[in-house]
DNA sequence: ACTACTACAAAGTACCACAGAGTAGTGGAG
DNA sequence: CTCCACTACTCTGTGGTACTTTGTAGTAGT
């Protein structure tokens, strides 16, 4: 699929925050979920400036842990304002595909 | 719903194409539409930058017609490349929509 | 050495928001 | 009849935010 960047603007953040809720888990690791997951040109640099914004903004709790495979990983994981943001998120995202939807099928 | 600015980055131009494409129309009367859609805060400033990229990206046709309540309005309607690029847009929307949803059941 | 793994920073780009200016017609106050 | 207010309508400049690109750099196993 070609590129994607635009309309991964705002969105891109709440995958992260979903993933992060799901398990506790690296910059690295959640770069080749997000590749599995069919965002493919999603890299490492992209994840992690939003991982510091996430902990700039207090949504996140970090735990650095030595590998055994490489450097020591820095370990995400959701607190509570994290999760409210999840939510907010995801109401906002069915609020917004709801009414593409409405437009699309020439809703009124 | 509170700000939905980033979410829509790269959305409301393909939402802008697909209003277009079910009846010629002018940039005030898209705003008035996006807005009863739920888009509530996309202002005219939004819709004619989107309209002048649109124009210059030659995907849609325009034609200036007296309005009787005001200014002449510029009345703007989908060409061939438009349509082409509006498939594209809902096939792009399509797969970002299914890959989210598919993050969000925590799918493998 | 080489490769895989991991984190990070700087500069660039695209899109939308905000704010304001400017144009055209209508209706009302004086 | 003129001026003003109001609505409809277009256009432009400035700015903010998020993602991309590119490159640096460090750790550990083979």
């Amino acid at each position: 699929m070609d590129d994607l960047t635009e309309m991964l603007k705002g969105t891109l953040e709440g995958c992260v925050l979903e993933i992060i809720a799901g398990e506790e888990t690296y910059g690295y690791a959640i770069t080749r979920r997000l590749n599995e997951l069919g965002f493919t040109d999603v890299v490492e640099g992209t994840v992690y400036t939003i991982l510091v914004r996430l902990e700039r903004n207090g949504l996140v709790t970090v735990a650095k842990r030595p590998s055994g495979v490489g450097p020591p990983r820095k370990f995400y994981a959701l607190n509570e304002a994290g999760r409210e943001e999840l939510a907010r998120f995801w109401a906002k995202w069915e609020y917004v595909t709801s009414r593409i939807a409405k437009l699309r099928e020439g809703g009124r």
